[in-house]
Parts: C-alpha cells; structure tokens; sequence
DNA sequence: GTAGGGTTAG
C-alpha cells in the first residue's frame, strides 16, 4: 500500500516537471527546473533527464553547453540521449562535435536508429564534411537504414548541400516509395545545384503536390533569378500561405526589384494576410536598398500598431533601412527601444549604420557598450568597425581592432577584414602602406582588394600606383569597366588627356560599357528613377529645366565652375559641361527641389559613387538655396549644410 | 518521449 502511493507521488512530480519544462524559454528557468529534479531524485529518471536534455539542446538557445554538461553527467545515456545530443551539436555552430558524439555513441555499442543516421548526417552536412556523410550513408546501409524514408529523404538533402546532385537523384530514385516530403527534398536538391529543367521535370511528374512544392518552385525560380516564372508559379497555385508571400516579398526585394516587392505587400495586406518576420523584413529590406524613408515610416507605424515590435529581426531590419535612408537618429531611436534580448545582428546593425554616417567615433562607442553587455562580437562585427575607423579617417584605432580581433577574440581575418585595412590606409593618403600591406596579405588579394586601392589612387591623385594597381586588376578582371574609369579619372584629375583617350580606346576595343549610373529620389512615398542622358519623359523633361535654373543662379551667386575631371572623354569643354550636368544625381536633385516642399530634406539614393562636380555642386545648392541634402552612394553617405559635406570631401 | 521538404535582418 505504502509503495503504490509512492510511485503515484513520484509519477505526480513527474508530471509537474515535465509541463514545468514545457513552459521554460530561458537557461535560467530550466536550471530551476533542474533542480526541482535533483532534489526530487528525478534526475536519474531516463524520462524526465531525456526531456530536460532536449529542451536544452534543441528548443532553448544559448543552452547547448548546459544540454552537454547534463549529457556527461549521465552516466549511461541511452539512444534518445544520444540522438538529442547529436540533434543539438548538428545544429550548433559547432556540427562537428555531432560527429565525435556519434562516434562515441557506436564505441559504446550503443544501438544506433534511423534517428541516429538522421541527426548525425545533418551535422555532417552543416560541416561541410562530405566524405563523412559518404561514409555515414555506407553504415546505413550496415544497418538496413538507408532505405528508411526519413533517413534517405535526409540524404538527398544532404547531398545536394554538397553540391552532388546526381547523388542525391540516386538516392531518391532508389527509395521505394516516396513520400511528397522526399519529392519536394530532390526539388530542392535539383534547384539548390541549379539544375532548374531537373526541378521543372520533377515537379511535372510528382504524383502529389502540397502546397511546400509549389513553395520550393517559387524559392527555386528566384534563387536561379528567373523572376517572371516565379511570377507565373505564384499566380497559378491553387493555395497560397505566408510563406509563398514572404517568398515573393524577400526574393524580389533580394533581386532589386523593390517596386514589385511593395506591391506583393500591398497585395498581401490586401488578401486579408497578417505578414511574418519574413515578409517584414523583406519589405524593410526593400525599402531601405530603395532608401524609401517616407515609406518605412510609415511601416514603422504599422509596425507599433500591429504589434510586431516584439520581434527582434524585425527591429534589426528597421534599424538597417532608417540607417540606409539616411537617418541613423531615428535608428539609434529603435534600437534604444528594442526588447532586452538585443542580438549580434541589432549591435551590429547600428554600429554599421554609424559607420556608413561617418561617425566613427560613437560606432567605437557602441562596440565598447557591446562588449561590456556580454555579447560577443564576430567576424561581421569586426567588419563592421574596422568600416566605421577607414571612414572616419581613424587610422590607429582601425588598426587596434584589427589586432584585436585575433588576438583577443581568436577570429580569423578574411578577404573583407583585409579589404577595410586596404580602405582605411587608403582613404588617409598612406598609400604605399597600403599597397605594402596588400603585398603581405596571407591570402591573395581579390579584384576587390586591389579595386579598393584603385580607389585610393583616384581619390589622392597617384598616377604611378594607379598604374601598377591596375595591371592587377587587368590580370584579375580585364574587362571591369568601372576600373577602366578610375584609371581614366585619375588621368583626367592630372590632365593627361592622351591617356585618358587611350583608356577610352581600350574600352571601344574591348566592348566595354560603362555601367549606366542611376538615382533615385522619393517624392510623396513614390520612388522616381533618373539615369545619366536618358529618355526625355515628363518627369526628366522637369528636372532638366529646374536643373538649368538651378545652375545659372549657382554660376552668379555661388561663383560655380564645372569640374569636368571625371568626365571619361576628352572631349570639348563644352560638351564636357554638358555631359556632367546630365548626371542621374543632378537631375534627382532637382526634381526633389521642384517637387518637395521647402524645408524637406531631399534624399537621393545613387549606384556608384558621386561624382567630383555633383558634390561640389550639391554642396554649393545646401548654401545658396539653405537645403539639407542627403546621398548615399555606393560607398557611404553624404549630408550636406551649409556649404560643406559631412563626408569631409573624403569619399 | 526525438525526425525529413519551402521564406528572414548585420
């Protein structure tokens, strides 16, 4: 009698950990919970020890050390432990150690299942380790696994992040009955190794499609930038469910096509769909590539009132794109106000965007703050400072931080750590620093390094180095046509014309085209784009004639003298005038000052970098016409007041 | 008591 009320007892307590478990989100609580079963001698109940393993390997983050040190602690875990324990490291950052688990699982003859192949296999994939998941595969087929559904459905996909395509086909031709799940794995492996018309006859001959498949051709077509097929799969599914949206929103948005990235969100609102964390962020993406500030306002609001403000990738987005259009106050503003559980993006995010403003200085700040929170900074954050030191013209420290980096945090620079070095010396005139550095880089310098120094070169004037630089770049990517054009700029700005007819010639020769620069300005929440000399509508026809107003008032009351520098041909002065007067960033701006209302700031987003003559004219507008004018460009921001730029003539 | 396929921000 006594014993039977004992085990109700224990089963009572039992049930009453494991729903107290269920409801755990942080280490902390589920270290309470653990304690309750050390004191309540549960620990060594295989049940509730097994339940508390897998809360803290696969549901909790931040708690994969805890689940291993209650794994060693266990004196004789069974398969499910061992399976959780392998589940966790497959997922970790550290896949490897599912590995080492796995083989410490077969030493102990423990009995492996098809959940063991399963877990242990991914960990393999997320290390990258073919050749142990060739092996892995071999040892299934020992144990007559390989044929299991979940276990083959996991190599195929396995397989195809490898990149073996033809493997993964194998597999999935060998199963035996395949399942709509292992169907839509061989879509994706197909599509993953850009094998679309294998994707496309996959699909055609799958015997069921629910509605992942058509998702998974969606996510296929725009991965492999067939954007239009995306457009007629979309249209042409029976059902579609948040994620066929925020497929949509987010793909387009990636490709560049903001415009049709707002308009599925529009239409998603439309339908009567609540958006996600995915098409959240797809659309904040879009606006903060398109630098739609009007627009993102506007979202934030939306945000506040739908109350998805709770989402942390969410505020990291709007962070990002207020950032981009040119507002890192009401950025900071977010990010003050985020939830508590700030994550490596959100720091990160905030010091890229000081970065990109030119405050170096508070971005150092914010690292220091971050470090003194606890979180650890990586290999994107150390980017992302060294960034902020090159553009704020912070030689010693950028160099600090680099040193840092290894030395403290034990990360490993690669080619982008070495790229802001070459930037940072560059920038600040240290020319033959940088090109010493660049020759003593542990890996070899991409296109992009000796691009940047290219750079260097144009910005202080050095036709020597520029040359040498740009054999380089001639043996790397003969054909770049925006180097041919720094080249021929930096003979311009020293006057040898000769050389800069030669470049054009070599451009002629080669069929090299100069990529067409492109602005774009946003006018009561709608985006206009303007290029350099194009067509004559409406809208352009406007910009030329405030623009020609615009510059005669300049000529007499701001003393204005077009520099012609960059101008690629050497053509008549005249013509030359004319040719930079056409230029997409000039024509924005004075769109914006014919259509905004005065007071406005007007913000111009660009695709390369602004020209000699339009910053010097933009900075002559901000005093003649007391305008607060804002550019991105492609390699940081612009503001202008009061006759200077916050850039310091330093781009 | 555990799985396999589709969308995410620096």
């Amino acid at each position: 009698m006594k014993k039977s009320t004992a085990t109700v007892s224990v089963s009572v307590t039992e049930q009453l950990c494991l729903s107290l478990l269920h409801k755990c989100k942080t280490l902390k609580t589920v270290k309470q919970v653990h304690a309750i079963t050390c004191k309540t001698g549960l620990d060594t109940d295989r049940i509730v020890a097994g339940k508390l393993l897998l809360h803290c390997a696969v549901s909790i983050s931040d708690a994969l050390d805890y689940a291993r040190r209650l794994f060693h602690h266990f004196p004789d875990p069974d398969v499910f432990m061992y399976n959780t324990i392998i589940r966790g490291f497959a997922e970790s950052d550290t896949p490897r150690n599912s590995l080492v688990a796995f083989v410490e699982m077969r030493r102990r003859a423990c009995v492996l299942d098809s959940f063991s192949f399963a877990f242990v296999l991914k960990g393999a994939a997320n290390y990258g380790y073919l050749r142990g998941g060739v092996q892995l595969h071999c040892d299934a087929m020992r144990h007559g696994l390989n044929t299991h559904l979940f276990v083959a459905t996991t190599l195929v996909s396995v397989y195809s992040e490898c990149g073996c395509v033809s493997s993964a086909r194998k597999v999935f031709e060998e199963m035996s009955e395949p399942n709509v799940v292992a169907w839509n794995a061989v879509l994706t492996a197909c599509f993953r190794c850009g094998d679309v018309k294998g994707s496309e006859e996959m699909f055609d001959r799958m015997p069921i499609r629910n509605l992942t498949s058509w998702n998974v051709m969606l996510a296929g077509y725009i991965k492999a930038v067939e954007l239009e097929l995306a457009k007629e799969v979309f249209l042409e599914m029976p059902v579609k469910d948040d994620v066929s949206w925020s497929t949509m929103i987010a793909g387009f948005a990636q490709n560049g096509c903001f415009d049709e990235a707002f308009g599925f969100f529009r239409k998603l609102l439309w339908v009567g769909m609540r958006p996600n964390e995915v098409s959240l962020t797809g659309v904040l993406s879009a606006c903060a590539q398109a630098g739609a500030f009007e627009f993102g306002k506007i979202l934030q609001g939306f945000l506040e009132k739908a109350g998805f403000l709770w989402m942390i990738s969410v505020n990291n987005a709007l962070m990002d794109t207020y950032c981009k259009c040119g507002n890192v106050g009401m950025a900071r503003l977010v990010f003050e106000r985020m939830p508590e559980n700030k994550s490596i993006v959100s720091w990160t995010t905030m010091i890229a965007g000081l970065a990109m403003h030119g405050n170096g200085e508070e971005a150092i700040q914010l690292f220091h703050d971050m470090e003194a929170s606890g979180i650890r900074p990586d290999g994107i954050t150390f980017i992302s400072i060294l960034y902020a030191c090159s553009h704020a013209g912070l030689i010693e420290q950028g160099c600090k931080y680099f040193s840092k980096m290894k030395d403290v945090y034990g990360i490993e620079p690669v080619i982008e750590h070495y790229g802001c070095m070459v930037d940072l010396y560059g920038r600040a005139g240290k020319l033959q620093k940088a090109y010493d550095f660049v020759c003593q880089m542990p890996i070899s310098p991409t296109a992009i390094i000796w691009r940047t120094l290219l750079g260097a070169c144009s910005i202080h004037g050095n036709v020597k180095l520029g040359e040498k630089v740009k054999e380089r770049l001639s043996e790397l990517e003969p054909s770049d046509s925006g180097d041919h054009v720094l080249l021929s700029n930096i003979y311009a700005i020293a006057g040898k014309w000769k050389d800069v007819a030669t470049v054009r010639r070599s451009m002629t020769d080669q069929k090299i085209k100069k990529t067409p620069g492109w602005s774009m300005i946003e006018v009561d929440k709608i985006m206009y784009a303007f290029v350099a000399g194009g067509k004559q509508d409406k809208i352009t026809q406007e910009a030329y004639e405030k623009l020609r107003e615009i510059i005669s008032k300049l000529r007499i009351e701001g003393g204005y003298v077009p520099e012609v520098g960059s101008v690629l041909h050497d053509i008549e002065e005249e013509e030359k005038e004319d040719s930079v007067s056409r230029h997409s960033e000039k024509l924005a701006l004075a769109f914006g000052m014919a259509r905004l209302c005065e007071g406005s700031v007007i913000r111009i987003v660009k695709n390369l970098r602004v020209c000699r003559d339009c910053h010097a004219v933009m900075k002559l507008i901000s005093r003649v016409y007391r305008l607060e004018i804002l550019v991105r460009d492609r390699s940081r921001f612009h503001s202008f007041r009061d006759g200077s730029c916050s850039c310091r003539d330093y781009w």
